[in-house]
RNA sequence: GGGCGGUUAGCUCAGCUGGUCAGAGCGCCUGCCUUACAAGCAGGAGGUCACUGGUUCGAUCCCAGUACCGCCCACCA
């Protein structure tokens, strides 16, 4: 128990553990399953990455989760915070793979089932890190109910939801132009693609027409797809190929004739006006395929080698080497009319940061627009909200526009696919056929998918648990805009098919905190921080240090002052961090500490009479406080959490502490009896204003207080007259 | 190529669809260490509110355009 009297600052180090610890034992967190969802009070955490760790991102979004969930908890609200890790496909099996490389072996040497093994072994080892970050920086979620995506009860949800899309017809398998991302080994969908602008060269390259008279030049930045070339395009209108439509031309190194046809998509002005066409690998060319019904030969496989279907001389060539041997060839035989440089964007992994190789492939997709429809209309018609609401127009475009979704991956790691296969038999369902010879799908499914049904799946569904009659729909959701299409929007539409109802009513699209120089947080760019470090203490990285008196180290701000300074922060879609705002926070900590000194330290123990103003004074600060609750928790329930910060900071230090309690001191001193109950008072519905923000210094200052019984975090304040 | 946001004090940011709205924190300057907190207190200096027009009795705020900066979406070889 620290000394009020001989601490003269607060000290986060010596209060937070002992809370932390408190909170746990004390079961507050984890709600009985009872009441309905419209007395309760509940909210899903972005399920984190398994293995990864918290960054300043997570700590401002579950310090905003933290602050409502602890205000609502405080207004007498049964309040569940949903917790739990994510599997993380492609992230944690790249990881896992990283290590195995390291010890000199890979997956396919150790198998499938030893490979899967190592990961949750894997999981086992590392898996635990954030969820006791998150308790560091005093998130009440639920603890002891964590999920995981691949928990068997939530695995078996997913097959379910897989299973009934696919008898609705929504999933099916089809062989379509994919982007294959040849650093992972496995299609991904058109989200987890970027785009990057790159300079390459652009090859314009002589195809002669097969009349003998002449050529017809294309220009390429891709030579080696020319290998698979079924045709030549040309706009309708343009006049100088107009005459050639219908003719044939002779396909370079492979002698192949091609029917040079007219498309619209083709723009007279790039290049020659004259576009070869490669169904097998390039999504444009491959709808003019389909139009015109062309063969799509495919010449790079999936090992991002030439196939069979080049020649013989190609074959076996990476892209690269294909690339050039190709312009070599083309070279010799005089037909590369010329190149120039072209500077363009084109797709990369997210992932694994290769280029995407789009190629034809035999996958798994899931049509959306069924879904989206009531899915748009939940959010036009208000039912869910988005705050700032400006990204309901950003949601509602993409969803208008919503294209079927890859969900089959490559993978070890993950939900497997509950398609089981024998000759030209193929079986859907959530357990293997009978009969023998039948052979599972080796793939996985797309991690989104499983995460798009977080809100009930955590809380047991498909089964009707006590859980989840109690805390679904929930109330909110708090995240980045960078999920809003592979995330929320996909939660929606899971949540109106298979319960009928929204997901969650508010959708709170928090900012990204970019590093003090306008760029983002990132460990690899060196302009990220631990929140950790903050709160702790740690090193400080030179981009952090500007104005901070130079590198070094942090102080040990503590997690409240942290999670103030954070939410401070927050009011802008983008905001800098603010290392001043931290220190503010710790400034406002230790206000609040020396005022709590004052108080306690100043007033009989006993001193329990009925709140009874004397002076003006008294009434001047009773007043005040009751105009910071209704302040507070107006921003709060608005979702303007930097307000709420700024809010509590003025009435703490600009009204309490710089005036009443100067004020007062005389009264104090002198053993005014009228006196005590006011401050004791003030000082307890303060504290309990405080907490949703920093619940560690207040609960602590809470024990202190006489009369004061049971936690601070428990404690049901009735709402705040709103016409104070 | 579309769309969204931003530009206010040295720094990081607030400013309710127009009238004590020109603010906060930090930094800076000047005073205060017997008296809860020097990680404190009191006071002070600092801004043509990006630019150009328009609406209005009146514009940081509303409208149009320009210039930068950031982000999202998009199949131009």
């Amino acid at each position: 128990m620290s000394d009020l009297e001989t601490t003269t600052r607060y000290d986060p180090a010596d209060v937070e553990p002992r809370i932390a610890r408190k909170w746990l034992e004390s079961g507050l967190f984890h709600p009985p399953a009872e009441g309905t969802p419209d007395e309760n009070y509940s909210l899903a955490i972005p399920p984190p990455n398994v293995t990864g760790v918290l960054h300043m991102g997570h700590a401002l979004n579950n310090s905003i989760q933290d602050c409502m969930a602890r205000y609502q908890r405080m207004r007498g609200r049964r309040t569940k915070w949903i917790l739990g890790t994510d599997h993380a496909g492609i992230a944690t099996q790249t990881q896992v793979e990283r290590a195995l490389a390291a010890e000199g072996t890979d997956r396919t040497e150790l198998g499938r089932e030893p490979f899967v093994q190592r990961v949750w072994e894997w999981r086992q080892q590392y898996g635990g890190t954030i969820i006791e970050q998150l308790k560091r920086l005093g998130a009440s979620a639920d603890y002891a109910e964590e999920r995981f995506t691949l928990d068997d009860a939530y695995a078996e949800a997913v097959l379910r939801v897989f299973v009934a899309l696919h008898e609705k017809g929504y999933i099916y398998r089809d062989r379509y132009m994919v982007n294959w991302d040849p650093g992972s080994g496995s299609a991904i969908s058109d989200l987890e693609v970027e785009p990057r602008e790159v300079t390459d060269t652009l090859y314009y390259i002589d195809y002669p027409l097969a009349s003998g008279s002449g050529a017809i030049t294309v220009a390429t930045v891709r030579p080696e797809t020319m290998l698979a070339d079924t045709a030549i395009a040309v706009h309708p209108e343009d006049e100088r190929y107009r005459r050639l439509i219908g003719e044939k031309a002779v396909l370079p190194l492979v002698g192949r004739r091609l029917k040079i046809i007219a498309d619209e998509y083709v723009k007279p002005e790039f290049g020659t006006g004259a576009l070869k066409i490669t169904p097998a690998h390039d999504l444009n060319d491959f709808e003019i395929g389909r139009r015109h019904g062309l063969a799509q030969p495919q010449v790079i496989g999936e090992d991002g080698r030439i196939t069979a279907q080049a020649p013989e001389r190609f074959v076996g060539l990476t892209v690269d080497e294909a690339q050039r041997a190709v312009v070599a060839e083309l070279e010799s035989e005089g037909l590369l009319a010329r190149t120039q440089s072209l500077t363009h964007t084109v797709p990369f992994s997210h992932r694994s940061g290769r280029r995407i190789e789009p190629l034809i492939s035999l996958q798994w997709f899931m049509r959306m627009d069924e879904l989206a429809a009531p899915a748009i209309d939940a959010v036009t018609s208000g039912r869910v909200r988005f705050h700032p609401p400006n990204h309901a127009k950003v949601y509602r475009d993409w969803m208008e526009n919503i294209r079927p979704w890859c969900i089959s991956r490559q993978l070890w790691w993950g939900h497997r696919l509950p398609v089981w296969y024998r000759g030209a038999e193929t079986h859907v369902g959530t357990t293997a056929p009978r009969g023998e010879g039948w052979t599972r799908d080796p793939d996985v499914l797309d991690t989104w998918f499983s995460s798009a049904l977080w809100p009930f799946a955590t809380l047991g569904w498909p089964l009707q648990t006590p859980q989840l009659r109690a805390f679904y729909p929930t109330d909110a959701l708090v995240t980045g805009r960078d999920i809003i299409f592979l995330w929320v929007a996909r939660m929606i539409m899971m949540g109106l098919e298979f319960t009928g109802t929204e997901p969650f009513s508010d959708v709170h699209i928090t900012a990204i905190i970019q590093a003090p120089d306008g760029r983002r947080m990132s460990k690899s760019l060196g302009t990220g921080i631990d929140p950790v470090d903050l709160i702790e203490g740690g090193p400080r990285p030179p981009v952090f240090a500007a104005r901070a008196g130079g590198p070094g180290e942090f102080p040990a701000y503590g997690a409240d002052a942290v999670r103030w300074g954070l939410l401070a922060m927050s009011s802008g879609q983008d905001v800098r961090f603010s290392e001043d705002k931290v220190a503010q926070g710790r400034q406002l900590t230790n206000k609040l500490w020396n005022a709590a000194r004052l108080i306690l330290l100043g007033v009989d123990d006993d001193a329990r009479a009925a709140v009874a103003p004397t002076e003006p004074e008294d009434r001047w600060i009773l007043h005040r406080l009751a105009r910071a609750q209704g302040i507070v928790a107006q921003r709060i329930e608005a979702f303007d959490f930097s307000h709420a910060a700024l809010a509590l900071y003025d009435f703490v230090y600009g009204e309490l502490c710089d005036w009443y309690l100067e004020l007062v001191k005389p009264r104090l001193r002198a053993g005014d009896p009228g006196l005590a109950p006011t401050l004791l008072h003030v000082l307890t519905e303060t504290v309990a204003l405080a907490h949703p923000l920093m619940p560690f210094e207040t609960e602590e200052i809470y024990s202190h207080i006489p009369g004061a019984d049971g936690l601070l975090a428990a404690r049901v304040t009735p709402a705040a007259d709103p016409a104070e």
